[in-house]
Parts: structure tokens; C-alpha cells; sequence
DNA sequence: GGATTATTTGGAACGCGTATTAAATAATGT
DNA sequence: ACATTATTTAATACGCGTTCCAAATAATCC
């Protein structure tokens, strides 16, 4: 009963450390100068290792910004959540919600373009943020908020999946083409859920 | 009364010409190997250019790239307006016509990419599809739809905006979040566009 | 042909993300 | 201490977009 000869392979716990460490210090550098300054050299230059080594423990950099996906989406919800304790009506929530998600986006233009628009987001083999943090249980908060309105049952999905697509297409709208006279964003926002809420 | 010595500049027919050159050329490579083979390095041999000439006639890439959106967006325009010509009634238009524009991105995922996200887009710094070929135009079609519809006057401008913001976010969804369940992209279009017609 | 001026070129450089590979280092058991 | 094995490292390389700059070339006039 003799264990293996040689170095050990990484531990779990080892694992999540480093995996923390560099999360740690790639949310650090993007907060202090922005997503360009998350690269691969400056971050391996604050984690204390060489280059390849992120690589030796990441598929590839956006694997790396998936982390802060992670840590972004997660403060928009807390900003929605925090929107939607503001009143009771089931029809003001949906709308608070919806206004507080794009307004969320607007005010964070860099967080949306990291999240919806950085390296090859959409490309055929690159996961999308739907497989960072808990972003389904995000699906079901407004899903859970237009169940509440007392839709048709076979609606509920459909309306979620038109007002998250909605409010996604007002956010990238107002942030990438600002040279077209959007109406305000809280009427457009509203205009959408328009047809959610009858 | 001589004339300066010396090179003259590029006339306005060779400045033209140049510019029309490597669009043809750019687009060749765009659709016969994708996005990432139109590339400085690679464009400039297709022109028969050294890459540098490329920075003299254009501010960087990103310029040339808007060359290419003018075509695709010309492309989405006839096939939105083909599927209005099937219809007469109002609300049965606007409906073909929101339908057409997001199947066109779907079933063109790198079109959607080239032009909503690729090198930038969405930097403060950096211009968007409004400003190539007549964008504005492609708005103004939607408008007309709206406006048939008879609603108040005040409303057509939040109306199409809506609708725009709303079917560019059903085509990205759509195209980036794939590993989600959405439902069917019709249902989802439909109902984006239900409080626009009500 | 020479002078002048504008344009293009070639070469080098930079940091980017990524890949390769031999060497160095680290972590174990004997 | 040595052998073994896993991990990390350093160095190099590639193509990418972009910049710089002196030299070469092109297009004019005299």
C-alpha cells in the first residue's frame, strides 16, 4: 500500500486558491484601469507567475473574464433585487426591474461591453455568460415576476424571453450607437414591456 | 500663374477608387474564409499594398470593417423589405418585416457579429453601424410600418425605437446565449413586437 | 535632367493572445 | 541523497493591429 512516487498533482484546494488568486487580481486590474489593462502578461505579472501558466490552468483568457462575469452579474442583481423592494403592485415590480436592469447596463457601459461584446463573445465554440454563477436563477427572477402578473402558463416563457432579449437589446442600443437620437431609455424600456405586462 | 511643383495629391477619382478596391477585396475574404481572415497583413496582399498604406487611406481597421457593414446592411434591407411585400395589412407587415430581420442575423451569425460586435464596437471612441450607408433609412422603414399602424403621433418614435432595440436584442440572444433554452425566435419576436402594435 | 513634393514602401518595433519545449523547480517516496 | 513525477518557468515563436521613420518611388514643373 505504498502511494505514488513523485509530486502530487494539484490539490482541489490548491485549485480553487489560484483559481481565486487570479480572479482576485484580474477584478483588481479591470477596476482600476479598465478591461485593457486585464491582459495576459500585466495579470500574470500580479498573480506572480509566468504567462503560461494562466494557460496551464485556463482554457484560454475568456475563461479568465468569465470570472468576472461572474462577480459583475451578480452585482446587477443585487441592484434589480434592490429595485424591486420599492413597491408590491406585480406590474410596478416588473417594470422597476426591468428599468433598474438597463439602467444597471447604461450606467456600467464597460461591464455590458465585457460581458454581451469581449473576445469573441457569440463566436460558435466560446460559452456565453449563461454558464457563469447562478444567471438561470437571474431568468427566473423575472420569470417569478411575470408569473406574478397572472399570465397564461404556457406565456410566462415566452414573455421572459422577450422582455431578457428586450431589455438587452435597449441596453446594447443605448450603449453602442450613441450617435442615433434613442428616445429616453426609460420610455423605450417601457414600450417593450408593453406587451408583457397586457 | 504655375502650378505647385511637385506630386500632386490623390484626386478625389483615386482616393474613390482605392477605397472601393479594398472594400471588394475585403468583402472576397470575409466571405470566402470569415471575419478573421480579413486581416491587415492579409487585405493589403489581396489589394497589392504594403499594410501600412492601408493606415494612410484609412483611420484603422475598424474603418474598413464599416466598409463591409454597408453591404451586409444593404443585404438585411432587401431581405426585410421583400417579406413587407407580402402583405398589405399594417400589423401584419410590421409583423413580416420584424421576423425577416431577426431570421436574417440568425441565419447570418457572422454578419451580427461583424457588425454589432466586432473590434470595439461599442467603445466611446469608436463610431457604430449608424454612421454607414443609410442607416438612418433602414429606421425610417421601420417608422413608416409603425406609423400605418395609426397609433398617436408622439408614439412613433418610441414605438420604432422600441422595436429596433428590441428585435436586435431577440437576434443577439439568440446568436450568443445559445446554451440556453429560448424559446422558438418567432414566439419571442411576436411578443416583442405585441405592445408595438396594440 | 534636376528639383520639388506627395505617396508608398520596407523594416523594425511594440504589446496583444496563444503555443511550444527544454530546463528548472517543487513535492513526494525510498 | 537520489529517483520519480507534476508543476512551473524562461525563452522563443507566430500572427494580430498599430506605429514610426528613413528610403524609395511616383508625379509633377521648370
Amino acid at each position: 500500500m505504498t502511494k505514488a512516487v513523485g509530486r502530487p498533482p494539484r490539490s482541489e484546494t490548491e485549485i480553487i486558491e489560484f483559481r481565486t488568486k487570479v480572479s482576485q487580481h484580474a477584478m483588481a486590474l479591470y477596476r482600476q484601469d479598465g478591461f485593457e489593462a486585464v491582459s495576459i502578461r500585466r495579470l500574470s505579472k500580479a498573480v506572480g507567475c509566468a504567462p503560461t501558466t494562466l494557460y496551464a490552468h485556463f482554457a484560454g483568457k475568456t475563461e479568465i473574464l468569465m470570472l468576472l462575469w461572474a462577480e459583475v452579474l451578480a452585482e446587477m442583481a443585487e441592484h434589480v433585487q434592490a429595485s424591486v423592494k420599492t413597491t408590491s403592485d406585480p406590474a410596478e415590480r416588473l417594470k422597476a426591474a426591468a428599468l433598474a436592469f438597463v439602467s444597471y447596463w447604461i450606467d456600467h457601459p464597460d461591464h455590458f461591453r465585457l460581458v454581451f461584446m469581449s473576445n469573441d463573445v457569440g463566436r460558435s465554440d466560446v460559452d456565453s455568460f449563461i454558464e457563469t454563477g447562478d444567471v438561470l436563477g437571474y431568468f427566473q427572477m423575472f420569470a417569478d415576476l411575470i408569473r406574478n402578473l397572472d399570465p397564461k402558463p404556457g406565456d410566462v416563457k415566452v414573455r421572459t424571453d422577450a422582455l431578457v432579449a428586450g431589455m438587452i437589446g435597449v441596453s446594447l442600443c443605448s450603449i453602442t450607437v450613441r450617435n442615433y437620437p434613442w428616445s429616453a431609455t426609460s420610455m423605450i424600456t417601457n414600450q417593450v414591456i408593453e406587451g408583457i405586462t397586457a
